[in-house]
Parts: C-alpha cells; sequence; structure tokens
DNA sequence: AAATGGATGTGATCTATGTCACAGTTTTAA
DNA sequence: TTAAAACTGTGACATAGATCACATCCATTT
C-alpha cells in the first residue's frame, strides 16, 4: 500500500526506516472508484493525496460551463489544491478518479506534523513543490508561444501513457483547446504522415 | 541594503539575528542599471536574485521571435530561472532590470549552504515557491478561462503599480496577446466609462 | 440484449485575436 | 539639442480556434 510513496521519497531524500514508519501512521489509505470525487467545487480541500493506482484528474468549471483540467495525476503523483488545503477556503477545483484509484490521503494537522517532526520531509516537499512550479510555468509560457498542435505533439511525447487512457475531451481542456479542435488536430496528423 | 530581504524573511519564519548575519554573509549584492541584464538566454543562471529595490522581468523568445514575460520581480521578491539555476544548463530566459535596481545575488552553493546551516530557510523556501506554484497555476488556468481584456482587469486590480511602471508591450506579453490588442482594449475601456 | 449516456468525428459558420503597415509621440543617449 | 530608438495608436485584412448542429460509435448498466 505504501510502496510507491516509499520508492517516491527515497528518490528525493534519505529518512530512517523509523521515521518512514512514522509517516505510514499519518496517511489514511482510501479507496477511490472510477467517477467518484475526492472533492468537487465549493468544498475544502481537506487533504492532500498521493495516488498508490490509478489516475485522477483536477479541474475548474468556468462561468460559461467549460472545465479546464489543471493536472493528471497518475500513479506516483500528488494531486490536491494547495490554496484550499491551507487556507481551508473552499476549493474552485474538483478531483475526480478517472479509474479506480487507491490515495493516500494526509490532512493539514497530519501534514504540519510531519513537517516538524521529520524535518527532512521539508525539503522533500519544497523539490516536488519546485519541480512542479518549473513544469507549470513552461507550461504557461508553451500556451503563450505555441500553436494547439505543437502542444499536442509535445504531450504525445511527454505523457503517452496519459494519452493512452484518458478520453480525448479531457486531453483537449488540458492543452486548452475543444474537443472538436483536437479532434480535427489529431484526423489530420493521422492522415498527414 | 538587506532591509527588504530581512523583513520578507521575518514575515514567513522565525529565526535569530546570528542566523540573519550569517545569511548575509553569504549574498552578493549588486547594482544592475535600467536596460542591463542579469544573465540573457543560452547563459546559466548561475544566480537566484531578490529585487532589493527596482524591477525587474524574466522572459524568453520563442522562434517567431515574439517575447513571453514570465514574471515582473519588484522591490521585495525573488527572480531567476529555478531550472537552470538547480541544474546549471542554459537558460531560456533573459532576465533585464526595467529600472535601476538594486540586487541580492546568491550561487547554487551559497543557497545549499544557507539551507543546510539554517534549516529554518528550506520552510522559507518551500513556502515561498508554494505560493508561487498556486498564483502559476491561477495564471494558466486564467488563460484558458478568460478573455484578454478580463485578464488585463484583473491584473489592473492585482499589480496597479507593475501597470504604472511598465510599457503596454510588456503587460501585453505578460496577458499572452499582442501589444496592438492589448493597444485596442484599453481604449475602448477608457471610452467605454 | 437492450438501452442509456459517454465519446468521437465532421461540416458550416462565427469571432477574438493576430498580422502588417504606417503615423505620431515620447524617451534616451551621444 | 538633436538623432535614434522605444513606445503607442489605429486601420485593413487574415486566421486559428470556437460554436453549433448532427451523426455515429462504444461502453456500462440493468
Amino acid at each position: 500500500m505504501f510502496d510507491f510513496l516509499q520508492q517516491k521519497v527515497n528518490e528525493t531524500i534519505s529518512i530512517s526506516e523509523e521515521e518512514f514508519e512514522y509517516a505510514k501512521t499519518l496517511f489514511l489509505p482510501k479507496k477511490l472508484r472510477k467517477r467518484r470525487f475526492l472533492f468537487e467545487e465549493g468544498e475544502p480541500c481537506i487533504y492532500t493525496t498521493f495516488v498508490e493506482k490509478g489516475l485522477l484528474r483536477s479541474y475548474t468549471i468556468d462561468e460559461k460551463g467549460s472545465e479546464h483540467i489543471l493536472q493528471f495525476a497518475m500513479q506516483g503523483w500528488w494531486s490536491g489544491d494547495l490554496y484550499s488545503f491551507l487556507t481551508g477556503e473552499p476549493s474552485e477545483y474538483n478531483i475526480e478518479a478517472l479509474e479506480d484509484s487507491e490515495l493516500l490521503l494526509i490532512t493539514k494537522e497530519s501534514w504540519d506534523q510531519l513537517l516538524k517532526e521529520v524535518p527532512a520531509f521539508e525539503r522533500y516537499f519544497r523539490i516536488l513543490i519546485q519541480n512542479n512550479l518549473i513544469a507549470t510555468q513552461r507550461r504557461l509560457m508553451g500556451t503563450f508561444s505555441t500553436t494547439a498542435e505543437e502542444r499536442y505533439q509535445k504531450m504525445l511525447k511527454e505523457f503517452p501513457d496519459v494519452i493512452q487512457r484518458v478520453p480525448l475531451h479531457m486531453i483537449a481542456s488540458y492543452l486548452g483547446v475543444t474537443r472538436e479542435t483536437l479532434s480535427r488536430i489529431r484526423s489530420q496528423i493521422t492522415s498527414g504522415s
């Protein structure tokens, strides 16, 4: 149940077996079935989540009713709404399982506890968030400087598994285009070469 | 020279006077005149920078020659290219002073040293990066869900001082539109109400 | 096995924003 | 103090991508 988390943590920091055993006590394992939600817009995000198995998406819905996907979280990734998690404010995001998933949940209190008791986790999360920031900045600059097709091609290379496992209209709303546009892009690519 | 840095750090973490005195020894003060660069595309980003006074921008140039601004950094903000700073790889960004500026520079080696000797800084940077990530995620979702005018109006509210101090074409490339479009938006707003 | 809802493809049109071109104004540097 | 460079505005036109409207097609549930 904690295999992937342990592996990921050990890739970044060195902690003792006892420290990891302690960490385990602070997480709540949970199974979430396909199409079920971890939380929905308007509720506070009371857990930050590690994905041991499965696939999640976090997304917002704008005033016109369109969905915009912030993140797909596969095995070994973290998910949640940082702002809501830290402040307790209602979230603007929804988190939904796209496949039957096994999650490890941690509350703000337990997380604070973990950082306090095992300071190496402060470093772990700093590095995790840092890499996330770098990737998000790239994605932002990419939406300014590249066409929808270029972004799709890039995603094909970077996350081929996500594209395999996720319906097209969700890929579209991750890339910031409509499903119709992505459908046309894809048929053009297939015919073109 | 270190007033703003000290203030900002104390807003987030508690450290002793001696610890801050130690931190000060790891920074290199530098004045950067308007239109001068801290580094340019292709060079590694060897310093992360705190702005004591003035205003910086970081931006990329795409294949068509268009500029895209990642960040404006005013007094009390940090700037740099995280990826290049951490890996030593050549940066894709340029950092330029938009006004005569006073900066505090720190190298990767000194930064590692700082985090090791004063672990509270690990927490400081985790929180800093965390807030930056939250803001960048919002900006990304905003480019998907709002029009150019809405983004401009939002920026007017959030960063009126940046808009005052920075030429229109740079605001445009921060918002992800052309200067012509922003010019038209602005004249429309002025006439409209 | 039928039925319901989710997912995809594709045509016809619309629109926000980009591109190009030029003029006028302000700032900077020699 | 003057030339050069940076900045802003605006018209005419072009275009990537959005919208709307159907038609299949596929998967899940009963």
